[in-house]
DNA sequence: CTCAAGTATATGAGAGTTCAACTAAAATGG
DNA sequence: CCATTTTAGTTGAACTCTCATATACTTGAG
């Protein structure tokens, strides 16, 4: 089959994008790094632990809840251990199984880092749309999907505040 | 000043924005190593490369084109020069600069990499979307910006189709 | 009960990215 | 001209990510 190109509007579209989320995602990440000295992908970690009952999930639920892949998890689970902000203990009814528990440095970490991220996540994303484009944004968003989101039940009570 | 927390709303977009962008970074950059053995950011290099004039450009005016940092460009071109795609030469004008040329293997491996990328951006994005979705898109990611874009002159007539 | 198949996670090598130097060549300014 | 400051680009170390593979436990079939 002929390959079906993009058309001028096309292109433009997408190119945008590619610029838009990189730029979005740099701007995090930096931020991220330099004032909380961790990346985004293991500020996720921490939102959604802190965000579990008992701060505390199963490896492989809290990789699917971070958009994580299980081995990046792995990996970054070992290192967030070694600077003791998570710890992991065996799974009593499954000897596979691990949990992953944000500890209270961990939580600590999580709550000093939290506004700092949430004021660069305003002035990246929310502060340069229009209301009506914030809506229109979710749903794209919604249709591009794999959500991989745990939408589950009443948020704990015990995560830090609203965090990003 | 207390953090502007995100409200429900926008918690929910931003969520569903890190998920979406996500699963487009990793669907498109995982069927291009698959695929054609590169990673998306040395695709974007091509590209940019074989839009330019004599398929040549400097290395400064590369990187912000392919939105990549010098560093990264200087490392990745490195990569791309072992495996032939790219090669560099001095600039005569300025003994500081560098051109990056585009070989025509490296053009031969991007039209061969071009058709099967355009039709997973086709269905990782344009597919999923409504027509008003896309328009809505390209001006929310305009207003988000870092366009870094060369949006300049009339594109050459050298490049490979219409590239994603 | 046992063996095969499946599941949960870890591990290691290879690759790309970042950040902070570092080199070398212009430009600038007395 | 000479010294200083920019600018262009590179380099290396540290770190994260990916992919393939390995380990350990569980489940299901017979």
């Amino acid at each position: 089959m002929t390959t079906r190109w993009l058309n001028e509007d096309e292109q433009r579209t997408w190119r945008a994008f590619l610029a838009a989320t990189r730029h979005v995602q740099e701007t995090l990440d930096r931020q991220l790094q330099r004032d909380a000295g961790m990346p985004h992908a293991y500020y996720e970690i921490l939102v959604r632990l802190s965000e579990a009952p008992e701060r505390t999930l199963r490896m492989s639920e809290l990789a699917s809840r971070a958009g994580s892949s299980q081995s990046r998890l792995s990996h970054a689970v070992a290192r967030l251990e070694e600077r003791g902000w998570v710890r992991r203990e065996r799974c009593p009814a499954d000897g596979r199984g691990l949990f992953a528990v944000l500890t209270d440095d961990g939580y600590a970490a999580l709550a000093e880092a939290a506004p700092g991220h949430v004021e660069e996540v305003r002035r990246t994303l929310f502060d340069v749309l229009e209301p009506g484009q914030v809506a229109a944004l979710e749903a794209i968003c919604a249709a591009i999907g794999s959500s991989s989101d745990g939408t589950h039940g009443g948020g704990s009570a015990k995560s830090v505040g609203r965090r990003s």
